[in-house]
DNA sequence: TAAAAATACTCCATAGGTATTTTAT
DNA sequence: ATAAAATACCTATGGAGTATTTTTA
């Protein structure tokens, strides 16, 4: 059996693909037929004879299985399989572009400097341990981080004026790229004195007639929005809203009484005469993520996304790794029957 | 200038690229020493040798021209270079996975049937355009059609009982795809004997005290919020909801007096004894795009959102085309110096 | 019959294999 | 001294070229 390339040539179920074909090459060509929709233009179009182009994409079809166009008349055209092809086609490349682009601003490590705006409560351990994280995993890159809130980074994001931001949804603001995001469960902040505080759980309707603290608006119009609306329809219609900009002024605010927050455990530990307790049926989550701009993505954003809810998840450990976000890639891969193809 | 391969062989700004290399599958090969860090290793999960290996690897440098791997020790490290493309190549990779599971679902034309859910008050005309569509690009798909609400179709497409959705945002749902949006500006609809209906443009503040006639929160909880709250901040804080399930409905009851609709100017035209007026500083819009699960996704989803967005936007003719929504693929390519390469 | 795609073949560089050398601990 | 990567060299095949044939409107 020395030397013996096994070579069963089974048509179907196990096509022999000795080396298998460079599957980008061929979309390449694949894409310029289809909108041309003639061989010899496409072929011109890509700088090449039309007999190889014809093969080319006779081995797609092969690979793929399928036939990719109508030959059968003058005009070729595409067949169903093809138009869908054409749509994952584009994607890919644009997918193979976005990567070399990443590479040509990489090179040499000129990274230069991430301009990072992260949420003005983010605990100090947790700057430290995403910095940390940072230096490790990117040597050579300078970290600009600053506190801002979720519609400040929204706004310089959109100015070019920041490369990455970690804010608080809901964001509606188009032109923006998310990674992985962080849910935290939120509960009512009280003072260990009151009443309420004796429950295990809080009803939001039982708040009824108290203020509510928060976070003007203009910090996060959609979080605040939101916040207004769980509220109300859980029975619970604050009737002043009081701001509250920074966690001191806010455990103030709840510790004279007549007004709650509604914030994460962690916040609360920071006070020890203020008690935190969940809310019936758990209605309310913050939700984080990293965002950076669709365009000029600046290389290391989507790495500091990831550490970030990376570090964000670890700060949070009670419910376990449930915490974590569904997809950790943007785009995953569908897990449909399959094999990874490994030559 | 017959036959004459001209390759200028400058090493710098231009390097020869006679053919190029595999992307794909030298990717493939990175990938695997980055997790393992160890060519041996490596190149026995990949089921080669190691010297060809090393040699993968170094062409994948030169190809684009950066160090990956630290091998000045015997510990092999990646670079931060190296620590970026990992990012992008998993991506890379997973969206070939897409496009080959995308092709086995096609194979030989099974596409079956797409259920797809469109919102209740879409136009016959609307939805007659989007079956002529679905027809002409996709022969062979069997699209079965449904008018649901966007929460409705929300739960369905978690569920696993519909293959794509068009839908009013925002939608926090996790697990879902977009397509392209495309917003549609509301105005107010009024009587047309309503004094209000004499301005070119109503202020919403000018509406206070009147009811306002919404579809029923459970419809589309999201976008309710979002109007409720978009009336409050400007100053409309309407004494009462009424819910309206049809426009015939809504029309009933916007002519009984006493209460505004805001919706489309499409709505409007059905009724000549309502006037529909903008909205001072159009404060608000109707975001509609298609929506499909992040996995097992139907191979015709994502042609059925492309569609749905043309016809979407093609009905709303008045803002011309700059009514598209920003991105029409969801991952553009980065401009930014990027030649295509083509060969 | 004419335009257009497919086939037949030739050539070369990439991608893989085996044997050996270099390097860092 | 040894584990591990790099280098040297060989082979085969995919991808592109030119010349020619087949097909359909």
């Amino acid at each position: 059996m020395l030397g013996q390339h096994l070579q069963d040539r089974g048509k179907r179920g196990g096509g022999r693909r000795v080396r298998g074909v460079d599957l980008l090459r061929h979309l390449r060509h694949f894409v310029v037929v289809a909108r041309e929709l003639h061989f010899g233009r496409a072929a011109e179009v890509l700088g090449m004879a039309q007999p190889p182009l014809s093969q080319s994409i006779q081995r797609l079809e092969r690979e793929l299985e399928v036939e990719l166009f109508d030959r059968s008349r003058r005009q070729v055209r595409l067949t169903t399989a093809g138009q869908l092809l054409l749509g994952e086609a584009d994607e890919l490349l644009a997918g193979e572009q976005r990567l070399r682009n990443l590479i040509r601003q990489v090179r040499a490590g000129a990274l230069g400097v991430l301009r990072a705006g992260v949420p003005p409560e983010t605990p100090a351990v947790t700057l430290r341990a995403l910095l940390d994280r940072l230096a490790a995993r990117a040597p050579g890159l300078d970290v600009d981080l600053q506190e801002l809130t979720s519609a400040e980074q929204v706004r310089m994001l959109g100015e070019g004026r920041l490369d990455a931001g970690l804010l608080h949804h809901p964001v509606e603001e188009a032109g923006l790229r998310f990674g992985a995001a962080v849910d935290v469960p939120l509960g009512v902040l009280l003072p260990r004195a009151s009443p309420l505080a004796r429950a295990r759980e809080v009803d939001l309707a039982g708040l009824a007639e108290l203020d509510l603290i928060a976070a003007p608006r203009a910090t996060a119009p959609g979080w605040h929005d939101h916040l207004l609306a769980v509220c109300r329809r859980y029975g619970f219609a604050p009737g002043r809203v009081r701001h509250a900009r920074n966690p001191e002024f806010l455990f103030g605010l709840v510790l004279a009484g007549g007004a709650v927050a509604i914030e994460p455990e962690a916040l609360a530990r920071r006070e020890p005469r203020i008690a935190w307790r969940p809310i019936v049926g758990a209605p309310l989550v913050k939700r984080t993520s990293a965002a950076w701009p669709d365009r000029s993505v600046h290389p290391a954003a989507p790495m500091f996304g990831q550490l970030a809810a990376e570090v964000l998840a670890a700060a949070e450990p009670p419910p376990g790794p449930a915490a974590i976000a569904p997809a950790t890639r943007p785009w995953p891969v569908l897990f449909e029957a399959g094999q990874t193809p490994v030559g």
